[in-house]
DNA sequence: TTTGTATATATGGATATGCGTATATATTTA
DNA sequence: TAAATATATACGCATATCCATATATACAAA
């Protein structure tokens, strides 16, 4: 189980802590919707995914040629409600990033 | 105002992480106190303190010789909200430095 | 003013972190 | 099987972070 400190150094980047907000609120994505969303080379949300993967934040499915992420199922609840409230006071930027996905070409067919 | 990501920044640290909680759970403690309960060097517990101080999640009171910290008061109330989920996680961290605060020595009267 | 206690800062070095680039792997389609 | 797309990893480098140590500053008491 993840510790509180080592939940927090997860969120301390910003790319890391926009993925993982941008998860919690859609509840899942690929690789390639962070990516558009994001706008990181695919290599750098790569490595950031697998961070957050090994600490048991997000968990990976793959479907074809597509890996989805999702929130780990055995999450704390207070990481959860930790995420809620990172939320709220992120909405305007995440906002935008839901307006990058709705107009992303070729988004994956789920 | 301080930013999500660099608040989540200044906690992703474990001094800085438990000094945050424990203030806050405390409402305002010293730096002697806080030394005395982390059981850290007086410099580093000191370079921890500044850079809480220079974010806005602290402020620091001089009185007499002592400089007693506590948390900002216009620390947004996100902040308020996610240090108040992160105590819950971390209550057995936390009593036990209330513990080492109570049977401190020569612990500065208020 | 000297001494002691409390706190802050400066410096240098070890380690961690984040990134770009290149490349490897997996899957689909032709 | 070859080519295209999606994703992951390896490597090297620049920078950030954290710490111990030494020292500076502020205040209190003698």
């Amino acid at each position: 189980m993840i510790s509180l400190v080592q939940f927090f150094k997860c969120l301390s980047d910003e790319t890391r802590m926009n993925i993982t907000l941008l998860i919690h609120q859609q509840r899942e994505l690929c690789v390639c919707e962070l990516v558009a969303a994001m706008g990181g080379s695919q290599p750098k949300i790569s490595r950031h995914l697998a961070q957050l993967r090994n600490c048991n934040i997000l968990i990976d499915e793959r479907r074809g040629q597509w890996v989805f992420y999702s929130m780990h199922p055995a999450l704390p609840d207070w990481a959860t409600s930790i995420l809620a409230q990172a939320c709220d006071a992120q909405v305007d930027t995440l906002s935008n990033y839901q307006h990058l996905l709705k107009t992303m070409k070729n988004r994956p067919v789920c």
